[in-house]
DNA sequence: CGACGTGTTGATCTCTCTCAATTAGAGTGG
DNA sequence: CCACTCTAATTGAGAGAGATCAACACGTCG
């Protein structure tokens, strides 16, 4: 794995950077520490971890994740490269969840006081920041409108066009041959709320309704737009009704 | 309800803003528009509502919540005095979700560009405000563990802790006889992924195993501390074991 | 007084979990 | 090249937590 420029880096496709000036491009590295790189399975963050620096994901995939005392692990979601790791922890002071590197990764760490370094020199970047960590808790939200009300299949076909759409947008041809897909169903059941066994049933289920598939570690979605059963899931936001008041 | 001046604002408990300097308090002033009332059950935002100012929650409670097109509705989370409405949704555009009064609430209404204006003017509020964001996307974590991974008997346990604590901790006497609670068991089945009947009986299994008491819109916690059983749901953040890996 | 919201309960149903076992594929060492 | 190991996928059987549906009680309110 290569070093990135701030120049390539994936983070500057987001639309709160794409205009940084030169200035600006020159705070931020100089606030790059290093480039470090985790191999596949990799714990890059673990819970309640102190001290912990600010990343971001420049190549590979990972996720956060929390676990009870009991080993019940839940997986809150997908990091991908161009994501940004422990805005959240980082302000904290302990981590309030892990992340761990599901393929070899690159990462990008910052220096510790980074992120006000940010907000101090550059407030249209800080502004940013702030866009980031809330658009961040939006993706939270429909995550557990998923696990709390959907149904199984539901949730499934959720993740998967979810998915599907982040990957294909860092790809040239968008997905048209179906994109990278690391994911093994157990992650997909611990970032549901599901048990491996029905996981994997219900997957085999929306395969056979055509919604999907999956195959040396791809992901190909058929005709999503196509099937009326799914439509409610393939919009962006979820399709609010009426007030209930 | 009466008027509420930035000074007495319940926003100013929290760690990032006690020292807000008197410029800074200043800034926020003229930023606040005007102050509003909303009535319980009103909603206060719609979902997919376009072009919302950015609120903070003055007195009263509301919550945060997302629906299905066919009406399941999933609450993201409770509002109280001093909480901010609306960091995402202001952000994005459209709400992502929709905030309703629980009781009769005053809010404080801020400019449109009051975000930008404070990063701009303040790095230092701009930085609270990411703290605030990134802080917010920790609970939302938490919910979803909870969801995710937590029996029902677990979750309403651990909801019943959490909003104990955090009413308490706007009370002079730390909630000694109680605190006030306003939630109907459709809003905590609707808050964790329940019916209402199961959240109803198993509300009565937690009330007879002696960890609470509802009566007379209070919350009483009985002995949590003392019930082994609660330990792990007790602490602030989960017990976290050991990396899996 | 009737309508409505909320709490309460019973009966029944089913989705999803748990447990257990088997298969297939990749990697490793001899 | 083969035995050995490990992970991930797969499947079946049985159990159960929690959902659904349907009443009924109670207090508030116009």
């Amino acid at each position: 794995m290569e070093f990135v420029s701030c120049q390539a880096c994936p983070l500057r496709a987001l639309p709160l950077f794409v205009e940084a000036s030169g200035s600006e491009l020159a705070l931020i590295e100089s606030l790059k520490k290093e480039q470090v790189v985790a191999h596949a399975g990799q714990c890059i963050v673990h819970e309640g971890q102190a001290d912990l620096p600010l990343y971001t994901l420049l190549q590979g995939w990972a996720f956060r994740f929390k676990t009870l005392s009991d080993g019940r692990r839940q997986i809150l979601n997908f990091l991908l490269p161009g994501d940004v790791i422990g805005v959240q922890q980082h302000m904290g002071g302990v981590a309030a969840c892990g992340v761990q590197a599901l393929s070899d990764v690159l990462l990008c760490v910052f220096r510790s006081d980074a992120l006000w370094e940010l907000h101090r020199m550059a407030p249209a970047l800080g502004f940013g920041v702030t866009w980031l960590a809330a658009h961040e808790e939006s993706m939270a939200g429909d995550a557990l409108l998923s696990v709390g009300r959907r149904s199984a299949e539901e949730r499934i076909a959720s993740l998967l066009i979810v998915m599907f759409k982040r990957v294909a947008a860092l790809l040239p041809d968008a997905g048209a041959q179906g994109v990278p897909f690391l994911l093994t169903q157990q992650h997909i059941a611990d970032a549901l709320g599901l048990s491996l066994a029905h996981t994997h049933r219900t997957l085999r289920k929306l395969e056979k309704r055509g919604l999907h598939r999956i195959e040396a570690g791809r992901l190909h979605l058929l005709d999503v737009k196509l099937l009326p059963q799914f439509a409610d899931l393939y919009g962006d936001g979820k399709p609010a009704r009426r007030p209930l008041l």
